[in-house]
RNA sequence: GGAAGCUUAGCUCAGCUGGGAGAGCAUCUGCCUUACAAGCAGAGGGUCAUAGGUUCGAGCCCUAUAGUUUCCACCA
């Protein structure tokens, strides 16, 4: 014996010293064996600002599921793991702990901001990573990479050059969403939008020539100042008298024109628009087709523009809101305020209202992008599970607007533009290599101030990570395509739609096969997970608590794909009652074998033993279909039921009676046959339990070090008894009638039912009889006889042919017997006139399969038969 | 405004291509049976949201309705 396993489950007690031992024999180094399959997973890249809560326990254990499944079955399995720079969300870390100082990115300059920001990244970037260790992720952390690393740095700048080449990436100005607070562009995505009650403004405008004004309704008066023409639809009669005219911008001296544009919606408002191209996406289209300018009326921080603004000047945009409406109200101006519900766009980071406004930026040209990306999931070489996934995606994408990929931060890729100062040249130049001097004039060159949207960088990531853009890499030549990328539905848009249109652009194939989908992680409540709310809880005192092995096991069936799933403590505890109950049979195992015990089946196999390897046989069958599929929760539960109900409460119970015996020779195949069938039980288990399976697989005889490298159980037909299977399955049926009936009798444990039993079953009932006689339904019945005599002194027990026989006696309240008899008898002649119903019924008979008819004609049989019983029995009583 | 999901036992959820409703927790009853009380043996509890339809047969397929959640769009 090599292992000892103490008395009592505690998980903390080798949870981290096997994932010491794992991580020190290389198990999740992938060696590349080009006789192998590769099977790779990249893990999507936590913030390096993150720390462990729920959601990555959920995402992790699913793709460490995965991998150790594929591990065990021979693929070279590889888990890539790293983290993401995350640039906004790290910058507006350092910027807060700054703040707390008293200091401001301009005091330090973007060196000495960069300097910080790489020591935050060494000092909290590995943190994450430690939490991964301790849920027992899997990962070749050899291959550990980083978002900003030289590598992933080098692909980002490659892709960007390449792309700007190919027309694909281009500097514009168009409207974005710009977050005062974080000071910087998001793009679409990022922004979220929120219901607000606001208000509705019907302003009048007067005319230039003083023939009256026209009626405008606006939820933003404050934009008023940037407002270069007012529009109406071209076919509106109640307007058509006005188009061309100039219209007076109330609190300013300037006169705009009245433009017609199909853009106006005559039913809403007053039918007349204010068109502000500068701060509104849709005005902005409509300036360019009346070639409007584009007039900027706030700076970067969301106050009024110097200039612009009059003396509404250096005012926040609310503030300047108020006194404009005021100033309105005034003058006559304002008609009428109605109360408006709308939606607001805010800053997915730090929900600030975000600023629609006019801005060059950098942006990536989507059409020619998305429809290769379109099709690979059409023609299925790339898979959603759950497939319905794909329709968001696929709606997504088909309907795409380019990306805005500059940020005015400093954490993070910097662009690779670079710009001539001489203003008479102004030449563009983009390049890997930096430039300092203009190739066309001599004058100076300075690079782009702005650096790439984070999910720039992770869009790369399963290739950037492979070795990505050398092509001789090796890993890149074996692993890529990844297999399968695990992630939560809610970043399908930021960054696996981004994987899949960069994966099939740069590599000429989609970076994975299948995109396994899953929920997000909510409270006992089912409210959501999250920091400001506080009802996160913390996957590490959990661990602490109930170990590693019972939250991954509650994740992992505690939802199916692309659903979310609940978290509570009592699951967990279910979890954890689980892992103490297989600690405990193994401690049950070990105790009784008692020294050297060859790995291995003995020749002579019991009928019980037969019906065990059967039942895990077909386990493992319905296992590995389960995990193909990505039904990870069945195949969880499947092991969950075979080792709880059939290992320890039936196949464990049955051997004591051998294990009891005095003959080595049946001792030892008892022996035998439960070490084989809990290796068995914990290698379905090990996916899903990897700590408690390990510690119990290296405890107990087997050919291999770690059942971490074991191969993974196939089913075979040699192990397939269906015979020993359905008869044992009715003795266990019969024995489940007898407790059931012991139980209604008020029968005491130590009260030893005598039991007889009459059958019409030969051959293989003569041996579960003789298994019934060993297993002695727990020792709480034992068989005396064959049935003899008269049946009526006895209450009886029909199982599918098989009868027991309980001699009526003390055990029997006559009324308590007769009230059951009665309701069984009510229910058999449910049954009866159910069944009876489907067998007459000509339409069933013509077209039911044969076996289904079979099915029901004994079944009807049976019944019959249960009643005569129940009837006998009955008369006897009384 | 558009789309998708969900509605099954008191609670949380499984139920594969249609063939007599399941688990865990909770409740109740009896047991410290020498691996496990984090356990064992039982019991109760469901017109599978509602109304139609297809079918010999529907929790499962179709249509509509209600409730609920989410995503997308964002007409000032």
């Amino acid at each position: 014996m090599k292992k000892e396993l103490a008395k009592t489950y505690s998980p903390k007690d080798f949870e981290d010293r096997l994932y010491h031992e794992w991580e020190e024999k290389k198990y999740f180094h992938a060696v590349i064996d080009k006789k192998k399959k590769p099977f790779t997973i990249v893990i999507p890249p936590p913030n390096i600002t993150g720390q462990l809560h729920m959601g990555h326990a959920l995402d992790n254990t699913l793709q460490d599921i995965l991998i150790r499944y594929k591990r065990m079955q021979g693929y070279c399995t590889l888990w890539l793991p790293g983290t993401d720079h995350a640039s906004i969300a790290t910058e507006a870390k350092i910027v807060n702990a700054m703040k707390e100082e008293g200091i401001t990115k301009d005091d330090i300059g973007r060196d000495g901001f960069l300097e910080r920001a790489w020591e935050w990244k060494r000092v909290y970037g590995g943190r994450i990573v430690e939490q991964l260790k301790k849920l027992g992720s899997s990962c070749d952390w050899d291959r550990e990479r980083f978002t900003l690393d030289d590598g992933c740095s080098k692909a980002v700048q490659k892709v960007f050059i390449d792309l700007y080449n190919k027309g694909l990436i281009y500097h514009g100005e168009r409207i974005i969403n710009w977050c005062p607070n974080c000071k910087t562009s998001i793009s679409d995505i990022e922004c979220e939008y929120e219901e607000q009650d606001g208000f509705f403004w019907h302003i009048n405008y007067p005319l230039a020539d003083g023939s009256g004004s026209v009626e405008i309704a606006t939820t933003r008066p404050e934009t008023l100042l940037g407002d270069s023409a007012i529009a109406v639809h071209p076919e509106d009669d109640r307007y058509k008298d006005i188009v061309g005219k100039m219209v007076k911008l109330p609190l300013t001296d300037r006169e705009i024109p009245v433009v017609a544009d199909e853009y106006v919606d005559r039913e809403f408002g007053t039918g007349v628009v204010k068109i502000t191209p500068a701060h509104d996406p849709n005005d902005f289209e409509v300036g360019k087709r009346h070639d409007l300018p584009i007039i900027h009326m706030m700076n970067d921080d969301a106050t009024i523009k110097e200039g612009i603004g009059g003396k509404y000047a250096g005012m926040d945009r609310y503030e300047a809101r108020k006194a404009m409406v005021a100033d309105l109200e005034a003058q006559g101006l304002l008609v009428k305020v109605e109360p408006h519900k709308h939606n607001v766009g805010c800053c997915q980071r730090c929900g600030t209202t975000v600023e629609p406004m006019a801005s060059y930026q950098w942006f990536v040209a989507m059409k020619e992008l998305a429809q290769p990306a379109i099709d690979v999931v059409k023609s299925g070489e790339l898979r959603y599970v759950p497939k319905r996934f794909e329709n968001g995606y696929l709606y997504w994408m088909e309907n795409i607007r380019d990306w805005c990929i500059s940020r005015q931060l400093w954490w993070g890729h910097r662009i690779p533009a670079y710009y001539c100062q001489n203003k008479e040249c102004g030449h563009t130049e983009i390049t890997l290599d930096g430039i300092s001097v203009c190739p066309k004039c001599g004058g100076v060159m300075k690079q782009d101030e702005d650096t790439l949207d984070t999910w720039f960088s992770s869009a790369l990531w399963p290739f950037s990570t492979l070795g990505w853009p050398d092509e001789d890499s090796e890993d890149l030549k074996f692993f890529y395509p990844t297999s399968t990328l695990v992630t939560g539905y809610d970043i399908i848009f930021f960054w696996v739609a981004r994987m899949i249109f960069s994966g099939v652009e740069h590599m000429g194939k989609a970076p994975f096969d299948t995109v396994l989908i899953h929920g997000i992680v909510r409270d006992a409540n089912g409210v959501k997970m999250s920091k400001s709310l506080g009802n996160g809880i913390d996957p590490l005192e959990v661990i602490d608590q109930y170990g590693a092995d019972a939250l991954r096991f509650t994740l992992a069936t505690g939802s199916s794909a692309g659903n979310d799933t609940r978290y509570s403590d009592e699951k967990v505890k279910a979890s954890r009652n689980f892992a103490n109950k297989l600690w405990n049979a193994a401690r049950f195992i070990l105790m009784n074998i008692d020294g050297e015990i060859e790995p291995g089946l003995p020749e002579k196999l019991e009928q019980e033993d037969k019906w065990i390897l059967s039942t895990l046989n077909n386990t493992a069958k319905a296992a590995t279909e389960n995990l193909e599929n990505f039904d990870q929760g069945l195949a969880a539960q499947k092991a969950y039921d075979f080792i709880w109900d059939q290992l320890c409460d039936r196949y464990i119970e049955i051997a004591k009676t051998r294990l009891n015996s005095d003959d080595k020779e049946t001792k030892d195949n008892v022996r035998r046959v439960l070490v084989y069938v809990m290796n068995g039980a914990l290698k379905l288990l090990h996916p899903f339990m990897p700590f408690i399976t390990e510690e119990i697989y290296q405890a107990l005889p087997n050919n291999t070090d770690s059942i971490m490298v074991s191969p993974w159980p196939v089913y075979t037909e040699e192990l397939n008894f269906e015979k020993e299977e359905k008869s044992l399955d009715r003795i266990f049926a019969l024995a489940k009638e007898i407790r059931a009936l012991r139980a209604q009798l008020g029968a005491h444990p130590t009260n030893k039912t005598n039991l007889i039993i009459e059958t019409e079953y030969t051959d293989d009932f003569e041996q579960g009889l003789v298994f019934v006689e060993k297993f002695a339904f727990s020792k709480d019945t034992q068989i005396v006889t064959k049935f003899e005599g008269d049946a009526k002194q006895y209450s009886q027990i029909v199982v599918e042919g098989a009868r027991a026989f309980i001699p009526t006696g003390d055990l029997v309240d006559k009324e308590k017997e007769t009230a059951r008899l009665n309701k069984e008898l009510a229910n058999v002649e449910k049954d009866i006139k159910i069944i009876s119903g489907k067998l007459n019924n000509a339409g069933f008979m013509a077209k039911a399969p044969q076996a289904v008819v079979d099915q029901e004609k004994a079944k009807l049989e049976n019944a019959m038969a249960k009643k005569e019983k129940i009837l006998e029995s009955l008369e006897a009583l009384n």
